[in-house]
DNA sequence: AAGCAAATTTAAGTATACTTAAATTATTTG
DNA sequence: CAAATAATTTAAGTATACTTAAATTTGCTT
């Protein structure tokens, strides 16, 4: 019924329509996973077939209900593999999240549930990205806005990278910055939207890219 | 190169080789594998062209060194997996064998080195097998006769189970039966080599072929 | 609103890993 | 040792998931 390939499309579909709101087009979705856009077109009309997903010729891909399902499941056995990878075996950034891509896909409900278990039902993995749980229920998460909008002069804490990327990560951890850091908006350049952050003692010039790639709460304003 | 039901022909031919010592036949490769005699045929000759067995039309297969590399490679795996989703995952005799059958696949040589890590090196998986290292050498073992080998009016200890299916692990734990038990043999009927064991307080009865499946080392006899 | 470029689909073809049915080879047995 | 039987291969066909190249549709731009 459901093969790795189909679950990465439908993994993609839904986590990008998450993102932006849209219909999934087809470009993007060759782009994501490496392949042709001639096998998309092909893909979206048997995963629409399926159940998993609307697809309405030349514009793109939308969730459904059943394809939904899939995803939130396909999160939370990425997201539990990811932590307990990090957490207990002790891989680095490089490998976590390839390893998660490919373990994902044939884990078992029992065995996914006794790594939940064993790690004590985290609501969160190493990216601060949510865990569904065994119903597709999110954790409730505070509000958060990315770094690129929010106010200049503020003090934040870092509550996400949304970035599964390997090299992204080695640099923030280069710079001091890491998940659940406390992290001050000095300021934002107009010419490109570039902000300064003060971080770990020190302050950092991020491109809007990145900028927008960090996920942040605010903090009460430290009067001190 | 080698996909997942590559790999798992190769294993199947490497394993019963190994067991039996002739030419492993498509009968049994079918049987195993749960496909046609066709299919065998057919991707025995791509194995060979690939070079990881020989096999001649009519006759069967056997491992290369190149194939006995990938097999013991994933004999490693397997093993190591099942050791993991025993004693820290806690998963029991029924999921075990049947995950590692799937991890295994997709377990690359960094993830499988910190898990045998974790393990603090393991020598054998809970069925008593052997685990390969890193260079696909096996540990040293002492010499172990099957209990149909065996002789009566001796004391044994059980070194290995020497089969994967979950039915009959179950009925050993029921009986009392398990790695490492220490078991005397009491009797043998001639009629149909059925024997009689006395372990955990109680004499049970075993027939032939569950004797052949129990691995013993001898015990020196004890003198009480 | 016509023309154009970009996005997407259709068409045709490939590789992998299977299937069933027919043909072939090997082995057993009377 | 010749049948009969068992094991195996060959042949033809299927499903999945791709590819490239050609055709089509969409959404600008002027
Ligand atoms: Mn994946
Ligand atoms: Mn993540
Ligand atoms: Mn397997
Ligand atoms: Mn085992």
């Amino acid at each position: 019924m459901s093969t790795i390939s189909k679950e990465d499309y439908i993994k993609a579909i839904y986590t990008d329509q998450q993102r932006n709101g849209k219909n999934v087009s087809a470009t993007y979705l060759a782009g994501k996973l490496n392949v042709s856009k001639a096998a998309v077109s092909d893909m979206g009309k048997k995963l629409a077939n399926q159940g998993f997903i609307k697809y309405e010729a030349y514009r793109g891909a939308t969730i459904t209900k059943k394809g939904e399902k899939l995803a939130l499941n396909l999160l939370r056995r990425h997201r539990l593999w990811e932590v307990f990878l990090m957490d207990v075996l002790k891989l680095d950034w490089g490998e976590v999240h390839e390893e998660a891509e490919k373990l994902e896909h044939l884990t078992s409900e029992k065995l996914i549930d006794a790594i939940d278990k064993y790690l004590h039902y985290p609501k969160f993995d190493p990216h601060g990205h949510p865990i569904p749980n065994k119903l597709g229920e999110f954790p409730h998460t505070p509000a958060v806005v990315s770094l690129k909008e929010s106010q200049i002069k503020k003090k934040y804490r870092i509550v996400r990278f949304d970035d599964e990327s390997f090299e992204l990560m080695k640099y923030f951890s280069r710079l001091g910055i890491s998940l659940y850091s406390e992290i001050y908006l000095s300021d934002r350049l107009e010419f490109d939207d570039s902000v300064f952050v003060e971080v770990a003692g020190r302050t950092q010039a991020l491109s809007s890219k990145i900028a927008e790639r960090i996920f942040v709460t605010e903090l009460e304003a430290k009067d001190d």
